[in-house]
DNA sequence: AAGAAACGATAAAACGCTTGCAATATGTTA
DNA sequence: TAACATATTGCAAGCGTTTTATCGTTTCTT
């Protein structure tokens, strides 16, 4: 025996009326009078009818279906940013088609025309390095796409974001403020524009400001992880450094357990300020001094700007900022 | 000018063949002539002909894509297994519909009806406490259904999950050993039966075994925040433990961090195990000795259960249970 | 060299729904 | 009550594939 499916046919028949006047009912179309939808809600009812949405994409050219690109949904940042997204998404009937990328360029082309192919009515996109040929796809797609979480130079799409390089500059005038002379920047990959170009302007800037030289020496590329912070704070302590902007939680625990592990005193032998006021910030001890990001906003913010592009309304200005801030906890004075 | 789609039709008329060949290239369906096929796929290149995803799943009744229903993806701990989840599923050309439940029984029945709607060919539940209704769902509904780290007393459908009395009675042991003779028991709503028949009777067992007698006084009910657990920290205190079992790591280190900010040593006046592993185990201090469940592997093995499942292969077994350990770390002697 | 078997390709019927347009029913105005 | 406006319904053509039944060709067999 076969899953026999009820469709929209059987329920046209039971109730006497034709498909379309179901279809109607179904859709909410005022154009029903009362006790036509009624007979017909209850035939739907009785049945146990399920409107089959594959068909009704079809048909409609519509999925109510959006694909979120993401590096990895098991690390705290991108999970926040996909929560915000997938709560609006809801708000808005839409559902999300999640894929992880790794922040690997091929896997994000693979990735993002098997969503096209499945004919999702929006993209959302997290990732740090957009390639040309990423880009590429982009505009040749008339889908609409937002990025979260992630710059784009060129800002030919959507996105929504903080000001990285404000954040940044802030976060370290903070700790030049506290007197500080020689303070790390430790990033992530520098090829990503949020790392290379905005905060690491933002960094610039802070010193220039502050009348502290700038040295490639307090400079330090890694990955995100744990495990990178912890094998990187020996190479931070030696450079003569004091204090340190970290642009990952991750990161910054690893080096500031590493430290404590070493036996230096945080803040007192050196202070550490991190970027995504994550709940890590709050349970390590001492807590982390953070730049604070809105990350459920920023995912929820990405998602309701792109119900209005699917819907085609007017956009005010599809780059939109969010405020940041800095939490002050015990990993600085 | 309107989204100009290349549909197979186009590709058969420039390529001089029918829809049904250039449906069978685009298949991989052996039946067609080499010169034949590279004709087609020529013609496929020069037109950037992408198959519609939604036509094909109408037409085959199979949409390459499954549903997975989570309380939170925000949560290390289910943000785990959703990327166990689609590692495997990438792997086996499925996609992944995510969807938050927040643990609300009525969203997980909607959500799921919703998931069906989409034809999805499988779906993975996460979650605590099954509902009958859900489970009347589950059994209505002819599409695989995988529990992935959540047990289902009737196991009716497969499941994926460690052996959550035994683990919990091995740690709560181990805490005996140790000299401790009134144990706490922090769990999550005891309406799951993951906490209040699973993990309840292994710690039952284990006081058993050491001789140590049963009180209500030292179960405690909370959900997982780590906010619970630094209000929690108090009363456990006062209930005269000396040692906890927490099963959540968020929960465990909100107890650890409220303890210690009162002044207790950890492990020398209060012993911790807790149940997840997760990364947060290893970031704060002392490390949390924990039961270690591999997470991913939970995810990944269900989802490739799934697979099976939705292929219509023999299953040896349908519910797995896959090896746990402990984890000793510094907040135990 | 005729007939069987194997192969390659086609035509057309689904798949389950939406939607523009036509048809019918109902209501209103004078 | 005729004539016209408006509210409800029905018809049927898609939407872009897959798939089955069918047919025309080749290739063997003997």
């Amino acid at each position: 025996m076969e899953k026999q499916t009820i469709t929209i046919y059987d329920v046209a028949r039971e109730a006497n009326v034709s498909m379309a006047t179901v279809s109607r009912v179904v859709n909410g179309n005022p154009n029903v009078k009362p006790i036509t939808r009624k007979k017909v809600l209850e035939v739907i009812d009785r049945l146990d009818y399920r409107p089959n949405a594959v068909a009704r994409g079809l048909a409609s050219k519509k999925t109510t279906t959006v694909g979120v690109i993401i590096p990895d949904v098991s690390n705290i940042y991108f999970s926040s940013l996909a929560r915000g997204i997938d709560d609006v998404a809801t708000m808005y009937k839409y559902n999300i088609i999640l894929t992880n990328s790794d922040g690997d360029s091929e896997k994000e082309v693979n990735v993002l025309n098997n969503l096209l192919a499945k004919q999702v009515d929006g993209v959302i996109f997290m990732g740090h390095h957009i390639t040309d040929q990423l880009r590429a796809e982009f505009s040749r797609s008339r889908t609409p796409i937002v990025l979260a979480g992630s710059v784009d130079p060129d800002n030919q799409v959507g996105s929504v974001n903080i000001d990285y390089k404000g954040a940044t500059r802030e976060a370290v005038e903070l700790l030049a403020n506290n007197g500080h002379e020689k303070i790390a920047f430790v990033s992530g990959p520098l090829l990503d524009p949020i790392n290379g170009k905005e905060r690491l302007s933002g960094y610039k800037e802070a010193l220039k400001d502050k009348g502290l030289k700038y040295s490639e020496g307090l400079i330090f590329e890694s990955t995100f992880e744990y495990k990178q912070g912890v094998d990187l704070a020996e190479r931070v302590l030696n450079s003569g450094a004091t204090a340190a902007l970290v642009v990952s939680d991750e990161l910054a625990v690893g080096i500031a357990n590493a430290l404590q592990d070493n036996g230096l005193k945080i803040p007192d032998d050196f202070e550490i300020v991190t970027s995504n006021n994550s709940l890590l910030t709050e349970i390590v001890r001492p807590r982390l001094t953070s730049i604070t990001q809105p990350l459920y906003d920023i995912g929820a913010v990405a998602m309701r700007l792109l119900t209005k592009l699917m819907n085609k309304e007017e956009i005010e200005e599809k780059v939109v900022i969010l405020p940041h801030g800095i939490n002050k906890r015990g990993s600085t004075k």
